[in-house]
DNA sequence: TGTACAGATTGACGCAACGTCAATGTCAAG
DNA sequence: CTTGACATTGACGTTGCGTCAATCTGTACA
């Protein structure tokens, strides 16, 4: 006694074309074929697929459950790696959901678009905490204010100021300048100099200690590297602000 | 000032196929393409990068990603949709859990494999609560007792006698039997006798009402019917049960 | 018996986001 | 000139089917 494929789709609750793949996989083959290729299935196969489903609806893969239903896998085995994998992928996606609720949250206080405004020199949004402990509370509180005190259109030049002088490092490199050479520290002038400008209403001034301290961080922090043309860029960089430092301030 | 794209790779922590391939689904073209083919991308082309990865970052397709750049779609609202998803997503995640540790708990438990066991007249795991509710704890009790006491050889055994009975059901339907035909009445006598013998150590014998109410049961749930045959199979094997409770019982 | 119409078959593409060869061209260094 | 590192463009693989498309089969009705 067996039944059409459509019959065994209706009574289990799928469709014939998944049928079909299970077939063309090796999951699950008819228990037999008629002489005009239609696929019949018995007894004995529809326990084989209610046990596929069954194995289905919790989660596992096609794979696996071939392996459970050919005695080669353990189902307990299956099981556990399974719940893992569950686990695993819930706590991403709890990561994940916070990831996104603070993002939004800062749109809606309409903290700026979302990446331009980092990696400046100083940071606005994202890192606000690790620029709090590296400057201080009331630094950072300062900046910002200034910086939100600008138009969108101050702010966007005040960024390609930066992203001109980055270039210009960039090029420098390139065309294999020392450190210590009088074009590269003419950047560095031009980088403190950006800087000021846009610390001019901060409670501490740019200081030699300061500027270093901006140095150290370009190599070991890939985000500010990125900014900089990568770590050797950044390690250029690093080296020229370094000896302007030491020379002029 | 741009960079070859290995740099902007190790730059922002991806691959140069990643980056291929956002040329390629047009998210990100580099700047400037060398008369080799090489592609090579500037500042603006690093800053949009970077956008796409914190979005991706967050979990956001490709897709929306570049709606988001060309502002088709507001980064608020591809944010909202997706913390939806990834709420559900992860609901989701928390009802499999728990299904596979209750089913993990079974397997421990040593409750017979998976699917066999269900589906043969009384349910021994997967509907406990539903067969309690019907025809009481103690009953369920008993005969999951009873159902343990048995070796395993004796479990599948009693198992392939109801298939036997279901597979003949479905014969005589196939042969066009009436319901009330020796034929068919000849098996429901089986069933009869073959639920009487699982049900010998219960406290409640199977009356003419029990036999009819299980008999009602197959067209309605889809797990029964599909046991018999779909949906047509189970009212065919219901018609003929309850002309036997009628008649003889 | 002709004609629908439902249902079956075998391809084969599509989806998401790249990983991973494969075959081959380029460029700086030894 | 060779080597080695890095670039290019295909194109298949992954996961589990959904969804045409073109074509038969089989049953039912006029």
């Amino acid at each position: 006694m067996d039944w059409p494929i459509q019959d065994i789709a209706r009574m289990t609750g799928t469709t014939s074309r998944t049928l079909r793949h299970y077939d063309d996989v090796g999951l699950l083959a008819p228990s037999r074929t008629g002489s005009n290729g239609y696929r019949f299935y018995d007894q004995s196969a529809l326990l084989r697929l209610q046990r596929i489903l069954l194995l289905r609806g919790l989660g596992i893969g096609l794979n696996d459950i071939a392996g459970v239903l050919n005695h080669e896998l353990e189902p307990e085995r299956a099981l556990q790696v399974h719940l893992r994998w569950l686990q695993d992928e819930q706590e991403r996606l709890g990561v994940q959901i916070a990831s996104v609720r603070a993002t939004l949250a800062k749109l809606e206080k309409g903290e700026q678009l979302m990446a331009e405004e980092m990696f400046n020199g100083f940071d606005h949004t994202e890192h606000r905490e690790e620029v709090e402990q590296r400057w201080g509370k009331d630094e950072y509180a300062a900046g910002d204010k200034w910086w939100r005190s600008k138009t969108p259109a101050q702010q966007r030049g005040y960024q390609r100021q930066h992203e001109d002088i980055a270039a210009d490092y960039g090029r420098a490199k390139a065309a294999g300048a020392e450190a210590g050479s009088e074009e590269a520290q003419a950047i560095a002038r031009r980088h403190f100099d950006w800087l000021q400008h846009g610390t001019q209403a901060r409670s501490t001034p740019v200081t030699a200690e300061y500027f270093s301290a901006l140095a150290r961080m370009y190599p070991a922090d890939p985000r500010f590297a990125a900014q900089y043309g990568g770590t050797d860029g950044a390690t250029f960089v690093r080296d020229v602000m370094t000896i302007y430092a030491q020379r002029e301030l």
